[in-house]
DNA sequence: AAGTGGTCTAGACCACGCG
DNA sequence: GCGTGGTCTAGACCACTTT
């Protein structure tokens, strides 16, 4: 892992406090210039720090008043860029349902292929995630299997996709695109989630946009959300 | 209207031209260096543009390339802190089914209230949305009587809350939360969106954040997304 | 008036992609 | 090697909030 950044370092120095609650809700953050001051830098740099902070839903700016830190929302962070793993509030276990394989492009997708995906096979891995121990989630993934080679899911960063393709790839996220559909549970789906058929489910189309040019990252998520809804925010 | 900062004139310039074409999906801007030397700035300035055409999801960045404009999913956007009207792909309308009004807070809002909210009540008001003329959406709102008065929802800006926050009273929106829950209608809920009771419905509870303080608006939503699938995006 | 964040300038050097 | 975006510096002035 190379060294961190200067606005990097200070990001991380405020969540790290934040988290642990030295710097409580609704308080303010020192202004940005003693944060120069603290860090020995500029203000470019120190705004460049908030700006990620912000973007994490740790702070929120005020203007003529400073930096508050605001109350983060706690859940399953699905819908966020950084995908299940970074639940906190629960304990979430997940399982390699389908390991990952070639196959042919999936109907299932609901977002247009470019041209050059279609020319290839996909890879395709499916696993189920838990909470409390109850299956929750059924994950289906796909990618073009010209783009990324066929991943060893069992040699997962953390258990964790996302950090795999990090750590291992050097690839990032840049951006995310979902489609929300209510729908009634087909039997398998239900079986899968130990519910009952014709039970209603959060179906979730996903497309991740990447760093890696020609790598989309496209998913299906069947959510039994009646004990554990489905989160999601954004900040600017 | 104040006149346009730097950063948001190049940003207009080239949102407006990637809106009608003359950049193609996929092709690049010209670099961040022409940029400056076009609009007589420097790259901070143009940087910040683009990281706001980012934001929007016109843009992607690549590093040692340029900026690349990406496709931009149509949708109904409902998900974006834009809300609702920012709708291109579908004739959406809006009817007022209970107009703004005092009320004591409601039960069915699934976020923790702050301790000065609770203390006064609330404006209420609903909106039904209609696509193509079919009831799609129940939208509920409501938000402290004490951080803004009771508005009138028939002189909204263009039919928009949220033009009119921002144009009237100079509130922005700077971040939203949701909460997703896949239900079944229930008898009074289907009628309004001429549906079989019994039928998925999406219920999504939603917290926006203001740029004035103390203000938070909730919401939820019941969507038929049988025809209309609900979409939402996210770039870094 | 003093302190805060918001915008803007005019540079510098580094990291990445490509020919 | 060259052009691209990414990081960083060292200032300046403006807009907003509070005292």
């Amino acid at each position: 892992m190379d060294r961190l950044k200067k606005y990097q370092q200070i990001q991380q120095y405020f969540k790290e406090r934040i988290q642990v609650g030295e710097f409580q809700q609704d308080s303010f953050l020192p202004s940005e210039h003693d944060i120069c001051a603290q860090f020995q830098t500029t203000r470019g740099t120190v705004r460049k720090a908030l700006d990620e902070l912000i973007k994490e839903g740790y702070i929120q700016k005020e203007h003529g008043r400073g930096s508050r830190v605001i109350e983060r929302s706690k859940s399953l962070g699905l819908l966020t860029v950084r995908g299940f793993s970074g639940a906190t509030d629960y304990e979430v276990t997940t399982t390699i349902s389908q390991k990952p394989q070639l196959m042919a492009w999936d109907a299932a997708i609901e977002f247009p292929l470019t041209e050059e995906e279609q020319q290839y096979p996909c890879v395709y891995f499916q696993r189920i995630r838990h909470i409390e121990g109850a299956p929750v989630v059924i994950e289906d993934n796909w990618y073009s299997s010209q783009a990324l080679e066929l991943v060893d899911a069992e040699k997962f960063v953390e258990g964790s996709f996302f950090k795999t393709l990090s750590q291992q790839y050097l690839i990032e996220i840049k951006g995310v695109e979902h489609e929300l559909r209510a729908e009634v549970a087909s039997q398998e789906l239900a079986d899968m989630l130990h519910m009952d058929e014709g039970s209603p489910i959060l179906n979730i189309a996903v497309r991740f946009r990447t760093s890696k040019p020609g790598l989309n990252l496209y998913g299906r998520l069947i959510c039994n959300t009646a004990k554990y809804p489905i989160r999601n925010s954004y900040y600017l």
